[in-house]
DNA sequence: TAGATTGTTAATCGATTAACAATC
DNA sequence: TAGATTGTTAATCGATTAACAATC
C-alpha cells in the first residue's frame, strides 16, 4: 500500500472492523435489544474492549453508557468507513483458475465490487464463459476500462506477464491493482497496489508446523 | 495462529525473510562476490538495515564486517527456518475453481509442500482430473490422511460445509488447516489454523480507493 | 592501517491494554 | 439513585530505527 495516502485507519483497525461487521451481520437476529456492548464484541474478536471502543470512535460511532452501541448503526458505519457502500467497477485480467474463481465469487457484490470484464491473451479462451463472464481479448482492456470507469484491476496472470500488464493499466489510468501474480510490481506511488501472496500464508504454516514438530520431538 | 506455540519468529520477521529469500533466489547471478550487505537488502525490502541484521541474527545467520553475508548461506538458512526443506503432505478439500487453482499451483513444491489428494462431495466431479489431481470422494479423506501422513489440509469448500469438514479433520489428527472458506472455524488450540480471507484484501483496497476519492474531491 | 559493515544495545515510535471519570 | 458501560487519557508493551563499539 503506498504511503502518500495518510491512512487514518491502520491495517489492524481495518481488519478488526471487518470482522466485527461480518459477525454483526451474520448474527443480527440474536441482538433482541438492537444493541451490543464493547465487551461482547471484544470477546468475539478476541481483543480488548477498549480497542473496540477506540476503533468505533475512529469511524465516528458513538455509544451510550449502560446501553452499548446500536447494532444497525455500527454495521452502517463500518460499511461506510470501508467504502462498501460505494460502487466500484473492476476488471479481472487472466482467465485461469484463480481469475475464474475471483470472477465467480459472489461475496464481492455485497461489498460494492462489480466485475465488469474478464480478459485473457489465450485466443482459445476468448468467448468462453468463465465464472459468469465472457472472456475478452486483452486488446479490449483500455476500451473497457474507459467505458466502465474502472478503478480497480485484479491481476491473476503469470509472473512474467504481470509487469507488462501493470504498465498498460497505469497508462489506462487505473487507480488500484489487486495483484495475485507472485511478483513485485513497479508502479508509481499514486497507484494503490495490494499484493496477495499465497506463498506468505504457506510460509507461516510451514514455519508453525516445523516448530510444532520440533516441540514434540523435544519431549 | 494459536498461542501455545511460543513463536520466536513473529509474523513480520517471517514475511521479511520470505521476501528476502525470493529476492536472493531470483537474483543469484547478480552477486558476483557471492555476498550481500544488509544495506542492499534493506533497500530492496524497503526496511531498515538494522532490521535486516536483526532478522538474520534471529535465525542464526552471521555475516562479516566489511564483507556482508554469504548469499547461499542466507538462502539456505531462510529455507531451513521457514521449514521449506521439510517435506509436508497436504490434501485439498473442495475441487472448485479455487481448490483447482491451489492443486495446480507449482510454486508450492519448491517449498516442500506436496499435495497428495483433492477431494469433493459432488459425485459428478469424482474421477475428473483437476489441477493435475484425480478428484476423490470425501469418504476417502481419513484413509488418505492416514496413508500419506498428511499434516496439512487446505479447505476451499463453501462456508456452510467448512465446520463439518474441520471436525472430521480434527478427528483424523490433522495438524494444520489452511482455511480459504469465508468463515470462522472452531477448532482446539493444538491445531494450527491459517485463515485466508480474500475479503480482507478487498476491504483494504476499498478503503484506500474511497480515501483517494475523497482526497481528490477535496481539491 | 583505515574504513566499511557487522552485531547489539539504547532510543523511538506506534499500537494495545489499563484505568477511571463522565453519564445514562 | 446506583451501577453498568462509555469515551478518553495514561501506562504498557512490542516492534522499528538509531547509534556505535567491535572487527575484518
Amino acid at each position: 500500500m503506498n504511503k502518500r495516502n495518510r491512512t487514518s485507519l491502520n491495517r489492524q483497525t481495518l481488519e478488526r472492523l471487518l470482522l466485527c461487521y461480518h459477525y454483526l451481520n451474520n448474527n443480527l437476529h440474536q441482538f433482541d435489544t438492537g444493541t451490543v456492548s464493547s465487551v461482547h464484541i471484544a470477546e468475539i474478536l478476541n481483543t480488548d474492549e477498549s480497542q473496540v471502543r477506540k476503533d468505533f470512535t475512529s469511524i465516528g460511532i458513538r455509544g451510550r453508557p449502560r446501553v452499548g452501541f446500536v447494532v444497525k448503526e455500527v454495521v452502517r458505519a463500518i460499511r461506510h468507513a470501508l467504502g462498501f457502500d460505494e460502487k466500484n467497477s473492476a476488471v479481472v485480467i487472466g482467465a485461469g483458475r484463480l481469475g475464474g474463481a475471483i470472477s465467480a465469487y459472489e461475496g464481492f457484490v455485497a461489498q460494492g465490487l462489480k466485475i465488469v470484464a474478464l480478459f485473457d491473451v489465450n485466443p482459445e479462451k476468448i468467448g468462453l464463459v468463465i465464472g459468469g463472464h465472457i472472456v475478452q481479448p486483452l486488446e479490449q482492456l483500455e476500451v473497457i476500462i474507459k467505458k466502465h470507469h474502472v478503478r480497480l484491476a485484479v491481476l491473476t496472470v503469470p509472473a512474467h506477464a504481470a509487469q507488462m500488464i501493470a504498465d498498460r493499466l497505469m497508462k489506462a489510468d487505473i487507480q488500484a491493482i489487486w495483484n495475485f501474480s507472485p511478483t513485485h510490481l513497479n508502479v508509481p506511488g499514486n497507484i494503490i497496489v495490494k499484493n496477495e501472496r499465497l506463498i506468505v500464508g504457506l510460509a507461516e504454516l510451514s514455519y508453525h508446523l516445523k516448530t510444532l514438530h520440533e516441540w514434540r520431538a523435544h519431549r
